[in-house]
DNA sequence: TATTAGGGAA
DNA sequence: AGTCATCCCTAATA
């Protein structure tokens, strides 16, 4: 029975060499501690290390107690969250470092290819980050971590890939570049020549957009501002709809390292019906979700990419404005049945769709939309299923695969196996893609999948600040070791006891007995509520019926389920609940 | 019409 | 490899 919690940040494991597509990804991530020097043998490597641990050569700027900032050479950033300048540092620090620790009084950043490729996908330039980071830096830049800003920052965001008119356009300001994407042979194959303007070397010219989000303050959005200014000209050519995937493919940093920015210019889409649904006057976005959505409209299109904040945060408030920004039909993804009820509740509770305009799609609830827009909530199972569907679930799902999506809203995103995104954005046609998640620590560590199927990470909120500004309650963690007794741990270290071996340490006595003093110190003492996790089955059964306590796990019917929650929200009776994995699902029931 | 059980899938 | 939980479907009840 452990409590996971808090805000640890990516396991550092670094794999040496491994072959297979998984682990790219987390290599992909460890680079980072490397910085960029994957090719040195061991031995070099770890010199190389060494010299960038070396800290006697940084330099110390004269005023550098009014600066928070310490960079180091080896792309590790530190912050002091005391700074007064803290809380612009932190948004320029989230927009262009990946958070590798963040307690109390110091944060841990690390800059890597991808943080640098997500910073410039929200409108940030290379001068930009390196102005903004030196500004804030305690020590004179270290020039290694100029040059890696330069080197990854040199090809992001100079093609982007966009839907205009139910066709797709890569589109950039250097037409140079594109003239390079095209003697790719996948590349200019997917090209489709078209009868309108030409400019001198058959792009199609035009103005680009550089409209920016208003409530702004501070130094990244003065640097925003600076990035965003000039308007420029874009060129661009129209590649098949089919060929999408493998053009974005081909664009990715293991091939031509030109990785496409997806953007939707929703306001100029006079092909897609609008969608009329407001934000009710109620729906107060929180300074936080107000950040997260102006990172994705920052430019006045729509940006595909993840919005990270912690549970019970509000993400779904953030998913709804997105929908009511966009305007247009919308398809959400959610994990299971509860959840898709939620969202479609949360959709009617802040915005002003009407009732038959939004339609739950569930193997038990099959609400068939009317009229030309509308939101679709439904699971990711119902439309990545390959077995044998029911006759009305058949048709809806040609329905969904049909129509063009203004906006595929994912939530979850950490859960769903990486295999079932690329099924689903497969399937369906989408203009802009957002993904909505508590954390991008994923099981199977492919989270650099999700950066390419769906988008960069657009925002990432600091849990500890959400707590001190009383957006989202406060969490103590503590670990309690309990000895085994001794017979057990005999039991425990026999060989022919392997398989045992975890019944033996859930059902430790002294295990069992610390946890009924915990419940009974918490219930008798402090009148608390409580719930007790337990990812083992068996020993959540023997938990719970030897200490009296109701439980709920997979086999509990709905029924059951919601008359114990009932229960434990309002009986005095009962104060303490045994959960196994289902806990994750129900937590919804205590806001 | 609502609920439940059981099978297959991922 | 094994555990746990979910989804969807169908069929059988009440």
């Amino acid at each position: 029975m452990g409590f996971h919690g808090g805000d640890k940040g990516r396991p550092s494991k670094k794999h040496k060499s491994s072959k297979d597509d998984h682990s790219r990804g987390a290599m992909a991530e460890d680079e980072s501690a490397y910085f960029g020097f994957e090719d040195f043998d061991d031995d070099s490597n770890r010199e190389g290390e060494v010299k960038k641990r070396d800290f006697t050569k940084l330099e110390l700027k004269p005023d550098h107690a009014n600066r928070p900032l310490w960079a180091c050479a080896d792309g590790r950033i530190f912050l002091e969250t005391f700074s007064p300048l803290y809380k612009q540092a932190y948004d320029f620090l989230i927009a262009i470092a990946e958070p590798v620790c963040r307690p109390e009084s110091m944060h841990e950043y690390n800059l890597t290819p991808h943080s640098l490729y997500a910073a410039v996908s929200v409108g940030l330039e290379t001068e930009t980050i390196i102005a903004v980071l030196n500004k804030l830096s305690k020590t004179k830049l270290p020039k290694e971590m100029i040059d890696f800003i330069h080197a990854s920052t040199a090809n992001y965001g100079k093609v982007k890939l966009v839907l205009k008119k139910n066709r797709y356009f890569i589109e950039s300001p250097f037409p140079e570049v594109l003239q390079k994407l095209l003697k790719d042979e996948v590349i200019g194959k997917a090209r489709i020549f078209s009868e309108t303007s030409h400019g001198t070397d058959g792009f199609m010219v035009g103005k680009g957009l550089t409209e920016m989000g208003s409530n702004h303050d501070g130094l990244l959005n003065e640097a925003e501002l600076a990035a965003a200014a000039e308007e420029k000209e874009t060129h661009a050519f129209e590649i098949d709809p089919a060929q999408v995937e493998n053009v974005k493919q081909r664009c990715l940093p293991n091939a031509l390292n030109y990785p496409m920015l997806e953007e939707y210019d929703f306001r100029n889409d006079t092909v897609n019906p609008d969608l009329d649904m407001e934000l009710k006057p109620h729906a107060q976005p929180r300074p936080y979700q107000e950040k997260s959505l102006s990172k994705m409209f920052g430019n006045g299109r729509a940006r595909s990419g993840i919005i990270v904040l912690p549970c019970g945060a509000g993400k779904s408030l953030v998913g709804v404005s997105a929908a009511c920004r966009i305007k247009k039909s919308c398809l959400c993804l959610a994990t299971n049945a509860v959840s898709v009820d939620q969202w479609a509740f949360q959709f009617k509770l802040w915005s002003t769709i009407k009732d038959e305009q939004i339609c739950r799609f569930t193997s038990d609830s099959k609400e068939r939309f009317r009229g030309n827009a509308g939101v679709v909530v439904t699971t990711y199972n119902m439309v990545a299923f390959g077995g044998k569907r029911s006759e009305e679930s058949e048709k809806i799902i040609e329905e969904i695969r049909n129509r063009e999506w203004g906006l595929l809203l994912m939530d979850e995103v950490h859960v769903v196996p990486a295999h079932m995104f690329r099924k689903v954005i497969s399937l369906t046609k989408s203009h802009c893609k957002l993904g909505l998640t508590a954390t991008l620590v994923r099981e199977d560590e492919r989270i650099t999948d999700l950066n390419f199927l769906i988008g960069p990470k657009l925002y990432e909120a600091n849990w500890l600040d959400l707590v001190k500004g009383g957006f989202i309650a406060n969490v103590q963690c503590a670990e309690v070791w309990c000895p085994m007794t001794k017979e057990f741990f005999a039991e425990y270290l026999k060989k022919e006891n392997s398989k045992k071996k975890q019944a033996l340490y859930v059902m430790n006595p002294n295990k069992f007995r610390a946890c009924e003093f915990l419940i009974q110190f918490h219930e008798r003492e402090r009148g608390d509520k409580i719930i007790v996790f337990a990812d083992n089955l068996f020993a959540l059964t023997e938990y719970a019926t030897k200490l009296r306590k109701p439980m709920i796990y997979g086999a509990t019917s709905h029924i059951e389920r919601t008359k114990i929650l009932e229960a434990f929200k309002t009986s005095k009776e009962v104060n303490t609940i045994f959960l196994s994995k289902v806990g994750r699902f129900v937590y919804f029931m205590f806001y």
